[in-house]
Formats: C-alpha cells, structure tokens, sequence
DNA sequence: TTGAAAGCGCTAACAT
DNA sequence: ATGTTAGCGCTTTCAA
C-alpha cells in the first residue's frame, strides 16, 4: 500500500458521528425523503465531515444491485467502432452505470477469460462487440441471466439482443458502388485477422457481389498489420498481378489511405478506391476519400437504451442499422481532384 | 432481469456437492497446493460442473483485495492518449487487473463524480489522464490512501506519481521547428477546450517560443470542435486577419488535416504546418504531415509498471517522456511535393 | 490438511 | 420516521 493506508470510513462511523442508526444514514444516502429533513441535513454534514466514500462491494453484494456494465471490445482504440463504444460509454454513465472495460484483441481465449472475470463482478448488463463468439463465452452469457447486448454486427445468431449492421451487405455496398460508377474489375484488400468475424463478413459480401456481377473475386488480405502501409503494399501488389483490376475495395479507411498514397495519381480516373468506417481524414486527403459511413453515434445510443430496457424488464430485440455511403472524389472518375 | 435469474451458484453449493467444506473450496481456488490433489480434482470438477463463477464483490469486501484499477480519461475515442489507455489497460490486465473506465469530456465537476464513484470500488490504484484537476478530486484520491498515477501530462503538482510529457515543451518545439525550417512568422490554431489543462500548455510553449524568438504570438483557438473543418476555417482567418503569418503550429493532427486542405498548393512552399499527435493519416496526406510523435506505447507501458510497482509498496516516481518529430513535406519548404 | 466461526460494509426486511 | 436484525458470498483467523 502506498500508505498506512487508514481504514476507510464506514456508515457505521457516520452514524456513530451524527448520533443515529446506521440504516437511517444509508437510507438518507438512498432515499432521502424517507429521513426527516433536519435529521438528514445532520447526517449529510457528518458525511461530508468524514469524507465518506460508499464502499459498493459490499453494497453490491448486500442489495444484488451491482450497477457495472461490463463491455468487451476486441481491439481498444484506433478501430472502427471507437465511437460506439464512447458514446454507449456516455449514455451508460448517464444512467449511473460504471463500465468495466476489456479488450479481447481478436483472440476468443482471451475473451472467455474476460467474460469469466467481468461475470464475477456480477454486472447488470454485459455489452460485447460482434456476436459470433467461443461458444463456451456464450454459454457462460447465457447461463449468467443477464441482457447479453451484441454491439457492431446484428447478423447472426445473437444471445440475447443485438444492435449492429450486416457487414456482409456493407462488402456488397462497397462493390457495388465501384460498378456503379463504371469501374469494371473491383478487388478487395485489407487485414483481415482470423478472427475479425465482421471483416470475414465484408469480404464475403464482396465477393458475393462480384460473382453477382459475373466476376470471379479477387482479393489480398494479410492477417495482421491494419496501417496504411499496408495498405499501400496490398494496393501495388494487386495491381501487378492482376492488371485488369481498376477498382479497390478496402476493408478500412486506413487502408484506403495507403491504397491512395501508393496509387498517387491514378485515382480516381484509373483505379477507384473505397473504404469502410468514414475516418475523419477522409475529407482531408487528395482526392479525398468514398468511404462507408456507419452511424456510430446511433448504434451506440440505441445499444445503451436496449440496455437500459433489458434491465428495467423489457424483452430482448434485434436492431439493424444501415451504412450510409459517404461519397467523395476517389470513386468519381469525372471528378477533378484538387489541384494539390 | 431478464431471466428468472437463477440464483447464482455459491462457494457453499460447490462445498455440499464436493462434500467437503466451504472454505476447503475457497482454498483449493486460490491456493491450490494447500489441497490434497486427490481432493483438489474432485473440487475442481464440481467446479466446473456446477459453471461457478466466483463473486468478486464478496471477495473484494471480505479480502479487501478488489483487483480493479479506475481508469478516468478526458476524452474516450479519438483522442491524442487513446493509445496510451490501450497499451495501459492491456498490460493491466496481463497483471490481473480489471479496469473501470470513466470519461470526464473535460469537466471537473464530472470528473469528481467519477472520481467518488471509482472509489466506491475500492480500486487498488487508479490512473487519471492530465495531471491538473479539481482540488476536491485531489483531496479524495489522497485521501483514498491508494496510488495514484497521472498520466499524458507529467508537468505540475502530482498526487503521487506522474508518467508523461512537458506539453509546453511540446508547444515550443513545434514552434522551434518552424523557424528553424526558415518560417519567420508561425501562428498557433487550434481547438483549445476550457479544462483541456494539455493543450493550454502547448499554446503556453507557443507563445514563450515565440516571444523567445522576438515575436509577438499570433494564435485562433476555439473551445469546442476538434474537427478539420475547424482547422481549415482557423488557418483561413488567422491567414486573412494576419498576411504576414508564414507558419502553422496546431494543436492536433486533425486540425492540422484541415488546415492542409484549406491551404491546398501553399504548404509547404509559402505557409509551414506541423501537427501534434503523429495521426497515422499524417503519411498519406499531400503534402505529408510534419508532427509531434508522442511515445504513447511507452507512457502506457510504463504507467502499468508503475502502478505496479505503487501496489507492491515502491515509492512514488515521476517518468517524463520526451516527443519526437515525425518530420514529413509540410514543413519543408525545398521538399517537393508529389504530385497528386 | 481440513473445518468452524467471525466478520468485511452494506441493504432489506421487519419492528417500533 | 427510525432502529434492529439478518444475511449477501466470500476470506481469514484459529482450532482440530
């Protein structure tokens, strides 16, 4: 311990102090009406006095009302649902839930884990991202008798409730656009990791589209490493080995990016380029970005309230918000760029 | 609740299936050698046959060991220290630690109402983005007895250990660089928030630098929007209300991203931009992004290390970081740039 | 090596 | 309107 760390004041110190039951203090911690109001203003001097801090432990364990939202994610920051989870995050806060967060970082044994550890803090509500999962994590879930809330993707087969897009039409939305606007020969690039279920879902889509079109698929993904620059790699070395390609589905903004700066000049006149997620640079680069645009703010909302319902009784439901396509110069083969 | 909410399965039930008793149990959890193996595998089999997941909020009340670290941010997503919070919790949580996170959207009074709250948890060390804040919140967190690690900020009073940057500093090698790059007039813009204590900081080294070199600062900052389209209507006014500005510093990337795009075809040759935060869109925008790369990765890792070392009884310590300059085309007058 | 008993700090009946 | 009494599920002595 950092100091002689002093034992933390208790409601029965607070009560001794102001000269009442240890209930009344806690009631008038809770239900303040039910304290007459000079009592309660005794006690609020005291709790003031004393610094008081409630210890929710054993709140929690005493009223079964533990009042934490667990949320696993599977990668932290700088991805795409970042915004979701801010404002599920925010939302959750302003209806007096702590979030205990986890990152699972794509690896389903790392999510068991985390679900096994945020279960055992007894939350009210357990969010996580995706709903393909270990089925062990979704049996754990299941048999916890909680709200499960599946959060990003809304296609499959959810445990409970679910609030998120279908990636697999947003792979196909992406192609499409590129035909629309006269690109003949998409391809797809991206990291897609092993187990990032919704860009296996996008790729599918994809490649649904294409053979729709009368086109066989052709795509370059690594498992690893979502930067421009690899972006940038997987952008050239598509080109080479199939020449006949003109159009670049890209499984993330960031790698449109790189696909952009390595295609420098060919774009959007020879080669079109599309991404996922509406980074804000998007508007920024030269020619600037088409982009899917998923309603972040939405989808966190919406899952923050479908939280609140299960809790307050309300049954589970299923909500499936569309992408929007943010339409900019890389896809525009008419479009001037800027002159830079 | 959304199920009948079976009750949950205990310690005790495991102990009468297992028949053996309750604390044999609790034991053969946590240290396992204090069991007889033959005994131990019988346990453990019920144990997971039985699907218990122990209840932290009894464990933490009766050990007084909750294994939760408070996280409290300024700012969840998107933000300069995203990754800083990303590396931080990962390495936690390697160490067995569960993190809560709050978001304070820079405003004090929030923050104290996060701070309470996280203590109410009784955390075993909480880890705070910025080093200035509420004195109330100050008061508590001393109080509390627990370590506490600020983070990001490692300049001003610390309430026990710091592990971060000099801002200002920051704010004056921005400024520093432009004039070494042959700038002779640099402005600062950016979105400055009220309790944003980081970004006042860097105007602060702006202006020392820039008074330093004999001039009179020159800086448009707004409190809200962090946007680019906020860069490039900053760079196009400040621009217009002085001529004679040559120069650049902004406060994020994001601004700076904007800032490119409004002065498309005079960066770098006539005005200089440099950036804060070495965004990964930096690299792809042309011209290229000259910024402040800050080393999130290391702060992260060493604040874990340091809450550690604070939970296992070593003393307080400080740990300043230094930026680096991710120098690229937009502060390079000679540099040409692509073309687009 | 195992078991019994006493709390941890609070909430939730129930009495008063 | 306030006080009393039992636990919540676990860890931690202490005894056996």
């Amino acid at each position: 311990m950092a100091e002689p760390a002093r034992a933390a004041v208790t409601l029965a110190d607070v009560a001794a102090r102001a000269g009442v039951s240890l209930n009344t203090v806690s009631r008038a911690l809770r239900a303040p009406h039910t304290v007459r109001p000079q009592l309660r203003r005794r006690i609020e001097e005291v709790l003031d006095e004393l610094n008081y801090v409630p210890n929710r432990l054993a709140g929690g364990l005493a009223g079964s009302q533990s009042g934490v939202v667990g949320v696993i994610l599977t990668s932290l920051f700088f991805s795409e649902f970042a915004a979701v989870v801010d404002t599920l995050q925010a939302e959750l806060a302003d209806a007096g839930f702590n979030v205990m967060l986890g990152n699972s970082r794509y690896d389903p044994e790392e999510e068991l884990r985390l679900v096994r550890a945020m279960l055992s803090w007894r939350p009210a509500a357990m969010a996580l991202v995706g709903i393909d999962r270990h089925p062990r994590a979704a049996d754990l879930l299941r048999a916890s008798g909680i709200p499960v809330i599946e959060v990003w993707d809304a296609v499959g087969e959810a445990i409970d409730s679910a609030v998120g897009m279908d990636h697999s039409a947003i792979g196909a939305m992406q192609t499409k656009h590129l035909l629309a606007q006269g690109y003949r020969r998409p391809a797809f690039i991206g990291c897609v990791r092993v187990h990032d279920y919704r860009a296996h879902k996008r790729l599918a889509g994809y490649q649904a589209a294409a053979r729709e079109a009368g086109l066989e698929p052709i795509w370059m993904a690594e498992p690893t490493g979502g930067h421009p620059d690899l972006g940038e790699r997987l952008a050239l070395r598509v080109l080479e080995a199939c020449p006949e390609v003109d159009a670049l589905v890209c499984n993330s903004d960031v790698i449109a990016m790189g696909a952009l700066r390595g295609l420098r000049g060919r774009v959007p006149e020879g080669i079109g380029v599309i991404g996922f997620g509406d980074n804000e640079a998007g508007p920024c680069l030269n020619p600037s970005l088409t982009s899917i645009h998923p309603p972040r703010a939405e989808i966190g909302r919406r899952a923050a309230a479908v939280i609140a319902a299960r809790i307050a009784g309300e049954p589970a439901s299923h909500h499936l918000f569309e992408a929007g396509l943010a339409l900019r110069q890389s896809t525009v083969r008419s479009a001037r760029r800027d002159s830079a």
